[in-house]
DNA sequence: TATGAATGAGATTTCATTCAT
DNA sequence: GATGAATGAAATCTCATTCAT
């Protein structure tokens, strides 16, 4: 095979994921057909069993995939950033760039952990909790660093991290149907802002 | 019809009520079959259509009905309540206890609304969404008994508390396998804890 | 049981019966639901079973009952008039005055027998055949008298004859919507015209 | 896709259509089971799908797509006879033709006008009101060649003609269970007969 | 590779009918 | 008689997946 047609072929591949990437995030995984994905790709749904054995093999591969290139940037910002704070201040705003680029995309992402995870089908889970572990490290290295909190658990505040990303994109849908807008993203600030800081006032005896 | 069998009835339903939230938490709306919802309750699958026009109808039914029971309670410990931090702490306890008791309940309900938002029909959204309004009113009177922090705004403060609560039960699914044991109960208090006074230390200089 | 509750009873099956003419009327048979005969009734559908075995049993009394009824009629216009013409004439304006007061009715009837036959259960076409008779013996008088044509099966004219008033009722559908007016009485009486006197203009020679 | 490739997709499709009017002819429209069409036809019942979206589309397709062709039919007839009676004559006859040859055909066709309308879904009644119309066209013509009594409105005179065609094969079920005779065809044009010269024996003083 | 016809398991939903009260 | 809860057979339709071309 020509150098052209393996480029040809690695196009096709991903106009397929980008294709699953937009249904699945507008129908959901359940209501998803492979119909749609292929019509949305331009190719003829049969197509879509060359590159992938099923379905949720399609899922599994977007989940993975995506997953894994976010976990390396994690990793990358980790060893850049210097404190706790500027490392999510910068994870932050690279979900944020990467919503406002490909919003699908991060509703995919997210929504598929977020969701009662027993449902999660084995070898979903295990990307998203190497970010986990990812976050966990980071955490870690604030506490030694005395900039976090002790008395949380590094594998809670990584979760809660999540689930603050969580939120900023429900309110991106609730509020802002999806658009990325200056607003938005001021209010994503303020939820990082009560992760980091809290949502009460700093009381004067301590 | 005699007031024994309009009793008969409601426990009928009511029982219907029961297996599909138990069915829709362990499978998920889309997998879950009217037939397991009927088998669980002991009756013929004809007879959910005697109570309920479709899935569909059941799960908002279910949504709806139960989100108001909430709004009852958070708008009572709101008129008991005092402090902002109280009522907080006593609605947290309401929805653990809550989850003790039907773990599968609250999987359903927080599910239902942490999904993408655009996917939920309309009619489903109201009973989340006055719920969080009511949260809203709660933020507000902290705002103005300077407790909470004015910079947030009140719909933020909500949203994100509704994070909180996701976040507390995904961390009892991946943890503790649904399973309420008083470590969950402790990490709980801790995740609340972050929401109200932050993940980081107090800088000084502030 | 007394007097007045055998009147009782007697009203309920009536208006069940009218109720159903009203529905297969509108629905068509399989699309009637015993559930709305029952509404339209203002009873319980359970006691629909009380006084029929079944809908195709509820169907069949109608048909017998009802052609019964014309049946009768149209043999004491048999004995009253004496021409063909006037006969025809009496019994067309019979059945035109039963479509102003129960369209439901008529359509019923006649939509039970211009179906395709073979469909139609045993049991359903004796009433319709014996009207075909009745007409039948009308014609063979009409020909001993010199005023019908010889050359026709009094059977095929009898026949024609139903099929004449079917078409009367579907062009009251198609351009009336089932609303009987003067126009309709016009256009229904030169209908009947052309089977008596023929659509062509008499030919000189013969 | 290759021309031999083409070919047997479109006699797939031919062979759900035929399976269906036999199907539809024998059981009714609501009696018609979708995988009683599909085993007729020699394949699964989910391929019905692949060239019908229901039913109910599959019924209509029929009544379009041979509607149309006796309407193109009809309209040569029209041009190429001189004469109602011989138009009128050329149409019967083809109709009987298509009906020894296709009798479940011509059952469905027919049938179909002549259940009430108001039944009938939209759509369907179409391409039936276009063969009315040509008719009505060939009537105008007559009644211009002074063939054709012009105290008949074309419309009236067309739906009769239509109840002529319906009272044949009505005939043809009763007497014949369907099956083309030489003494069905003869009673055939008896029928036309009366519609075209009327039933009753010319009155002397007209 | 690419296509889309073909398959059939499986899900929802309808509703006539039964029957306990 | 009257009610309507309960049953479950049966029908439509969907769609992931296979496979011949």
């Amino acid at each position: 095979m020509s150098v052209k047609n393996i480029k040809r072929v690695e196009e096709k591949r991903e106009s397929i994921i980008n294709s699953a990437i937009k249904v699945f995030a507008t129908k959901g995984f359940e209501n998803a057909r492979i119909s749609d994905i292929a019509s949305e790709a331009g190719t003829a749904y049969g197509l879509v069993y060359h590159y992938f054995d099923s379905k949720e093999d399609l899922l599994k591969k977007i989940i993975e995939e995506k997953w894994t290139l976010f976990l390396k940037s994690i990793k990358e910002i980790d060893e850049r950033e210097r404190g706790f704070r500027e490392k999510i201040t910068k994870i932050t705003a690279l979900l944020l760039e990467t919503y406002r680029k490909f919003p699908e995309l991060m509703r995919v992402l997210v929504a598929e952990y977020s969701r009662s995870p027993r449902l999660i089908k084995e070898g979903m889970k295990e990307p998203f909790m190497k970010v986990i572990k990812a976050l966990e490290r980071i955490v870690k290295k604030g506490q030694m660093a005395e900039e976090v909190r002790k008395d949380i658990s590094p594998m809670v505040a990584s979760l809660m991290y999540m689930g603050v990303i969580d939120t900023i994109f429900t309110l991106a849908e609730i509020e802002y149907k999806g658009k990325f807008t200056k607003n938005l993203e001021t209010r994503a600030k303020a939820i990082v802002d009560i992760y980091l800081n809290g949502l009460c006032k700093k009381q004067k005896e301590e």
